[in-house]
Formats: structure tokens, C-alpha cells, sequence
DNA sequence: AAAATAGTGTCTGTAAGACAATATAAC
DNA sequence: GTTATATTGTCTTACAGACACTATTTT
């Protein structure tokens, strides 16, 4: 395929000549639980921010792709396996670390609270607090204990960009599937919305909505012993059936 | 700020201790011109892919932001200043450049045709031919003389994401405006809309739409010698009045 | 006056919000 | 039966699409 031309330059490249910014990878890993929109967070082992909670991270390695590095590290720093992920956003501002240029390649991923694992001393999750409306608005923070949870590096903006990603892409695809078991009622579903949205939604509306869309597949179960009508059991419709 | 264990860590720590890939920006220019969806693009002077067409880009400075670098390398390669740009999507497959390994983060410009500036024998616009509707689809190429034009690196992949990205957003955000000169008219505004998403609107409720969203000011201006009843020219109505 | 597009008014269909009525489980 | 929520049906309102009609400019 190459030339001589070609081959005599990709033989001469130096891939060294130029100094070049580090690459990392961010995840954003999201669930709804206990009533409350929750991110995983990591306690820092390193400097700088030791001792501080972060999203887990780590370095692009040079032969995986950015999306595999994104498994990689929820595997490895969140325990993590078959999860949804997506690619957020890139962030690069030069003095977002202080040790060096490191742009961080930001992914979020989405988890049913079925798959939290078990909370440990320097991994678990913690509950967001979004204290604005719709996509408008900055930097998310957790809470614990009603206190702000001050985070490492950009983590916070990070945050604020995947929950307003998420409400963005709530209404038009399918990822709040993502955040529930693999069946669920429509009461399920309605509450994952609202969690996300930070507000209520119509019953009605929302109800029609969802069986219109073509996205719900009835399985013909119930739910079971919940004290009063149990509701149909939905799961996500494959697009096998278009 | 930083403690003493802090301070003598950075001090030790060593930038060049790992190999890193390399990181770029590209920008995906576009504007609406002849009826069409059109990309600047530049021809490249260097291999691989020397000869080809591509999208204008270049590496990133260790001192600069990414916002920075697109802004940059427009200036440099598209002759261009001033123009809206928003990131894209930052694609990083290890084999996209067959060099070296090469994250590169993709940006998008719009440009309102007046000011598409002179094209060169090295750059100018190509039209943009889309071969699927709404935000289902691949790759974009330019066409030239109905054929299409094959491009460097995965430039039609960030030209298909681009595209994608406009189509969705143009419905809620004011973009739209962006492709358009300072004061322009309902049925021009139209126009672009339709020649972004590939399929006409329907002209009374775009009408209504538009009017009603907020977005659009009255200069109170008319157009000149059209050979019929002139539109008034409105203009993107500036947050400041809400 | 003819041609062409701007702009207004009205009707219809669709979907969301609101609300009432009925259904079905646990207790 | 009581309680609590599921599920269905109906009415109202808002908005998009469609279409008819009037307005205003150039030729």
C-alpha cells in the first residue's frame, strides 16, 4: 500500500521528537439508588489530592482504545464488568493537574443499584447533590452527610457534564433501561426518570409515553408480594422485533 | 498549599517516565452554501495520506487548552477567525494513523457563508453528500463532481459524527444562527434547517416555532429588491432581554 | 396586472396533563 | 372489606401540519 516515499518516512518518524501531554481516562459510573441519583467514587493513594475522592481513573495505554481503557479501569478500580459506557467528554485545560498536562478522556458509565458490589473503605458510592434545574448548571458534588464532599482534579465539572448528558439523552434513547434490572414496572421506570431529572413527571403521560415508544416488551410476569395490585414486569425491547 | 510530602513528590516526578500517545485536534468547519451542506478541507502537504484531502489539524502545545489549539489551527490552516466551535467527540482507535499512535480530539466550526473566504488550490469547501436520514449513519464524504472524495485518516467518520451532532442539536440550541450572516430571514433560517437535517419543515410551524422560542428579534429591517414582497430580517435575540 | 413570496387565520389530528372509574393484589 | 397501587377511559389544552386567504414588493 505505501509508497517507497512512505515507508522510507514512517521508517525515519520519531515518535519521541515532540513533548505531548499525558491521556487518561475518567468514568463517571451512575446508578439510581435509595432515591437518589449515586456516583462511584475511589479514594486517592497518590499525590496530588491524596487521600481525596476522585472518579476512578488511570493512563491510556498505547494499544488500547480510549473506550477499552474506560473497561479496563472500571474492571480494575471499580470491580466493575459489563456495564453501559459512553464517551462524555475530553477535558484538557493545562492546569487541571497540577503535576503535569494531563487530558482526561471522560466516559460515563450507567449501573442497576442490583450491581453496586460491596462498599469499601477507599471505593464506594456516594449520592449527588444537583442543585439546578434541567441542563442548565455547573459542578456536581456528593454529599455525605448533608456535607459537600470536596473532589480531586476536575472530578466535580466531570459530574455536572455527565448528569447533564444524561438528562439530555433520557428522553430520546433508551438509558434509563441502563440504570434498572433486567425487568422492571413502569413505576420502576418512572421513578429512575424522575430521580435523574430531579423532578416529578406525569403519570399518565410518561405511562403512554413508554408503551407508545416501542421500546417496552411485557414479559406477562407481576411482581410479587408488594401489598397491593402487583404491576406487569417490562423488559427492554431488543430491536430484534423492527 | 501543598504539603512538604506533596512538594517532594512533584519535584521528583518525571513527565517522560511513560510512553504516551500522541494528541491532536481536528476541526470539521461547516457551513451552508449552494443549497448544501459544505466542509473545509485542506490538502495534505506531508505523509501519510500526502495528497489527500483532510480535515485542518494539528497537535496539541503543551501550553494551551484544546478549545485553544482548534482556534489556533484554524487561524493557521483555515484562514479563519472568530467562528463558533464546540467539541465534538475525541476519537482514539490505536491503529487510525498508521505513524504512531494518535488520540486526536475532533471539533466542529460553523461558519456563515459570507465569510467562507478565498479558496486555494490547498483549501477550500467540498459539498458534504449524506446518505441517511436524521442521526442513524455512518461516515460523511465531500463529493466533487458527483464523485465521492475519499479522505485522510478517519476524517469521514468525525465528518458523520459532526453531522449527527448538528441534526441533533439544532432543534433545541441556537445554532442554527451560526450558519447565518448577522440579520437574516425567517424563510433563510428555514432553508438552513432544512439543508442540515435533509428534509423540509413545514414552513407555517417553523414559523410559529421560531417565533415563539425567544430566540429571534425584529430589527424592524427588511430585505432588498427580492422581486416580491419582502421578509423582515431578524436577528439571534442576545440573553440579554431574558 | 402578473408573478412571487410574506404573513395571517382557521381547521384538524396528535399527544400531554388532569381526573375519574375500575381492577387486583396483600392484609 | 380495606388499603394501596395498577390500569383504562375520557376530557381539555397545546401545538404541529395543512390549507385558504390577504399583503406587498418587482417586473
Amino acid at each position: 500500500m505505501a509508497t517507497d516515499d512512505e515507508q522510507s518516512f514512517l521508517d525515519q518518524y520519531d515518535p519521541a521528537a515532540f513533548e505531548r501531554p499525558s491521556l487518561a481516562v475518567d468514568v463517571a459510573v451512575l446508578t439510581v439508588a435509595r432515591g437518589a441519583l449515586q456516583a462511584l467514587l475511589v479514594q486517592r493513594t497518590e499525590h496530588p489530592y491524596l487521600g481525596a475522592w476522585g472518579l476512578p481513573g488511570g493512563f491510556v495505554s498505547m494499544d488500547e482504545s480510549l473506550s477499552a481503557a474506560a473497561r479496563r479501569i472500571l474492571r480494575e478500580k471499580g470491580g466493575l464488568d459489563k456495564v453501559f459506557i459512553e464517551q462524555l467528554y475530553t477535558f484538557g485545560d493545562p492546569v487541571r493537574d497540577p503535576r503535569m498536562r494531563i487530558v482526561t478522556v471522560a466516559y460515563y458509565a450507567l449501573l442497576d443499584a442490583g450491581r453496586l458490589g460491596h462498599a469499601t473503605a477507599e471505593r464506594r458510592f456516594f449520592e449527588l447533590r444537583v442543585d439546578w434545574e434541567g441542563e442548565t448548571g455547573g459542578p456536581v458534588h456528593p454529599v455525605e452527610d448533608g456535607a459537600e464532599l470536596p473532589l480531586a482534579f476536575d472530578h466535580a465539572d466531570i459530574l455536572g457534564m455527565a448528569v447533564r448528558r444524561i438528562r439530555g439523552k433520557l428522553d430520546y434513547t433508551p438509558i434509563g433501561f441502563q440504570l434498572l434490572p433486567e425487568t422492571f414496572t413502569l413505576r420502576q421506570l418512572q421513578h429512575v426518570h424522575e430521580t435523574v431529572l430531579g423532578r416529578r413527571v406525569n403519570k399518565d403521560s410518561f405511562r403512554r409515553r413508554m408503551l407508545a415508544s416501542g421500546q417496552l416488551e411485557a414479559t406477562g410476569e407481576r411482581e410479587q408480594e408488594v401489598g397491593h395490585r402487583p404491576a406487569e414486569l417490562y423488559q427492554f425491547a431488543r430491536r430484534s422485533a423492527i
